[in-house]
RNA sequence: CGGGGUGUAGCUCAGCUUGGUAGAGCGCUUCGUUCGGGACGAAGAGGUCGCAUGUUCAAAUCAUGUCACCCCGACCA
């Protein structure tokens, strides 16, 4: 039995709901594949439904092949997990919260680690046991701040999460081993989906770890900025971009004296910049500014709250104007300072006014004299020339800072013998020094590990490496690669569907999991974790504009055959369930169902047109077309239509007999 | 959470400035003519104008409050 269009629920419309701007989310309202209950929060209807299930099911069959098992877990997650390892705090507002009625507090699980570590954890007793891969295909809820975009981010979605548990890094039943062999796994999986898509080097944020990957489709609506080499060798995502090796000059001549503005109420560079255009009748351009940005550092094993650590520092990040600073960046400075481990970040407002910094007019000279602040310079910042900066003090800037003169030959420590103009007397660690070098050496091996640093805190004699140039900034579009091949960055938008991470031992250790080893003693596992959002795969097939695959185009949807509601629209001219175009229409689609592709018959009592444009607008990828006309010549004919019109037939008829076998083919292509 | 905007028929929107008791297109129903790329004609159904309070003889319109939704930013599958 065919599926008949009169018996599901295809709801089209003419024209998008307003509130639905890109694409994708117009095409699936428009197509009659969801419905928007609230904000961030969609139904699926049968003919969105259908795609979202093939996506899943290419899903079971990959992570069946690549050795995964499947599970699933609640939902409703007791907070408790959550607190035990930190991340209730971590997630913050992001995590839904529930009381049920005895008070008990749980959360609406956003991700599993927690659960599924638990759920692991109670199974496995021994090395023996492990490796081992589950992995389940369940809705997650976030509280975002913004949904937006449809199903791109929504509230409640589809995600596919795995994880896997080892006991070794490397070699057979490592970690590494199953972080391949998921890679590989959701190469297959999007590959079948029929996705364009790029796999960059990610941060691995909240997740912490080692190691990560974002599989991201490219398309001016997306959401995360990501970077290539033109050479093909090299992308990353905004967080982890890193930059080439880019020319720096500390010693450049001063291009005047300094002179104090008085800039009342100007903390920012774009308020300075207004001020001096409005007030002082001057161009002032953001790439002549100094941004710098009072931070904490703190070491691994101190206390992460700088108000309570016993050995903070305080970092100035000095970026140009018009450059924004990176974080993960930040925290690479840190780590060269203090120590893998060590982090970096804003110092709170009160702790740093009290220690004299006058936040939103701080210059890099702040640092002169001070034995608990490092400089940190991005090298676009560590130039000659004119510069605009803080002063230093409360409503005022300088003009023609400079930094020989202003920090390093004025803080007598920074510069020990310096001599000659020109001559580097202060210590650079490494020019845009590649950050997966600490992250994940293997993936870098022409690159060396971090210099020793001298983390002494005797202020007696000169310290010459608390000046340092370092890659501190988000890139930006033309950056030299990273890998100084010559390559340069290209910035492009794109939606991650996919990620994969190297987790560690965070989760494993913060809930206790051990397994017995082979000399009795306690193991904690390692783990990795594997996730794709379900619901944005279609949304990405959709939005996706690429050479390979179009996603849609101005009539409508265009599927990839793997993932369209029904592989095939079977389009009678003036149904009649009784007649001779009707009994076609139904041995038409019995045979093609039995050659593994789904049908659907359109039996509306419609005029054609609105037939064919609703079979464009849902973008079925095949339509047959039935007639009297076709059937009533010496050879009966019916006519064929890719949806994709660059490759394949354009509504050309084809004999009956023939029909089914051409349309397989075209199907298999 | 900051900034901006919108709530009127299933969808897109007009009406609001200058209060007088509700409109268009599409869709829907019925009939007729049609029927190979969103047909035409005729006749219909459908809205307590997001909600509450206030001002007024009178509120979609003015005021206050509230809720919802959208966009831009900061966070993220």
């Amino acid at each position: 039995m065919p599926d008949f269009w009169t018996r599901t629920l295809v709801p089209t419309l003419r024209q998008a709901p307003g509130d639905a701007e890109v694409p994708s989310h117009q095409l699936m309202l428009r197509a009659g594949l969801i419905h928007k209950l609230g904000s961030g929060s969609y139904g699926y209807l049968p003919l969105g439904l259908r795609s979202l299930e093939k996506v899943c099911r290419i899903i079971r069959e990959e992570m069946h092949a690549a050795g995964a098992a499947e599970v699933v877990t609640p939902c409703l997650q007791p907070i408790d997990l959550w607190e035990r390892t930190g991340r209730r705090a971590a997630y913050g507002e992001n995590l839904f919260v529930v009381e049920d009625r005895h008070g008990r507090t749980s959360a609406l699980g956003p991700t599993a680690e927690e659960v599924i570590t638990d759920l692991v954890g109670h199974c496995i007793k021994s090395y023996k046991d492990l490796p081992k891969c589950v992995y389940q295909i369940q809705t997650k809820f976030r509280d975002e701040f913004r949904p937006r975009f449809g199903v791109l981010r929504s509230r409640e979605f589809l995600m596919t999460d795995g994880y896997s548990f080892h006991t070794h890094i490397e070699g057979p039943g490592g970690i590494d081993e199953e972080y391949e062999n998921q890679y590989a796994a959701y190469e297959r999986i999007f590959n079948r989906c029929g996705l364009d898509y790029v796999v960059v080097d990610a941060e691995t944020g909240e997740m912490g770890g080692r190691a990560s990957h974002q599989f991201t489709v490219l398309t001016p609506v997306g959401e995360d900025t990501i970077f290539s080499s033109d050479k093909g060798n090299y992308a990353a995502n905004l967080e982890k971009a890193g930059t080439g090796t880019r020319p720096h000059d500390f010693a450049g001549e001063p291009t005047g004296e300094i002179e104090k503005v008085h800039t009342p109420d100007c903390p920012g560079i774009d308020d300075v910049q207004t001020f001096f255009k409005k007030q002082l009748g001057t161009k002032l351009k953001p790439q002549n500014m100094l941004k710098t940005i009072v931070c904490c550092m703190t070491a691994a094993d101190d206390d992460p709250d700088p108000t309570q650590a016993k050995n903070p520092w305080y970092l100035l990040a000095v970026v140009r104007g018009d450059h924004e600073v990176n974080d993960e960046k930040l925290k690479a400075v840190a780590e060269a300072f203090l120590g893998e481990g060590a982090r970096a970040g804003m110092a709170p407002e009160k702790l740093a006014t009290a220690d004299g910094f006058k936040l939103g007019f701080v210059g890099p000279h702040a640092a002169v004299g001070r034995d608990d602040t490092v400089v940190a310079v991005d090298p676009d910042a560590a130039q000659g020339g004119f510069w605009v900066t803080g002063a230093n003090e409360v409503d005022h800037h300088i003009k023609h800072f400079n930094w020989q003169r202003d920090l390093i030959d004025a803080d007598g420590r920074a510069a020990p013998g310096s001599g000659a103009a020109g001559t580097q007397t202060y210590t650079v660690y490494a020019e845009a020094y590649p950050r997966s070098a600490y992250a994940d050496a293997h993936l870098w091996p022409e690159h060396a590990p971090p210099p020793d640093v001298d983390t002494s805190n005797d202020t007696s004699q000169p310290n010459p490496k608390r000046l340092v140039c370092m890659d501190l900034r988000n890139a930006i579009d033309g950056d030299p690669s990273p890998l100084n091949d010559g390559g340069t960055l290209k910035a492009a938008r794109g939606i991650e569907v996919g990620q994969v991470f190297k987790l560690g031992r965070k989760y494993t250790e913060g809930l206790g999991v051990t397994v017995t080893g082979e000399n009795n003693e306690p193991i904690t596992p390692l783990m990795g974790c594997y996730g794709i959002g379900v619901n944005r795969v279609l949304a990405a097939a959709i939005e996706s504009q690429g050479e390979k695959n179009q996603g849609h185009d101005e009539s409508g949807i265009i599927w990839p055959v793997a993932i369209a509601p029904y592989a095939v629209c079977i389009t009678p001219i003036a149904w009649d369930d009784d007649s001779q175009v009707a009994d076609v229409c139904k041995n038409l689609a019995a045979k093609i169902a039995d050659a593994g592709y789904d049908v659907i018959i359109d039996d509306r009592d419609e005029r054609p047109g609105v037939k064919f444009k609703d079979a464009d607008l849902v973008g079925f990828p095949l339509r047959i077309t039935v007639g009297d006309k076709g059937l009533s010549g010496d050879t009966a004919t019916v006519e064929l239509k890719a949806r994709d019109g660059r490759n394949g037939p354009k509504g050309e008829a084809v004999p009956l007999q023939d029909a089914v076998k051409i349309a397989v083919e075209l199907l298999n292509a």
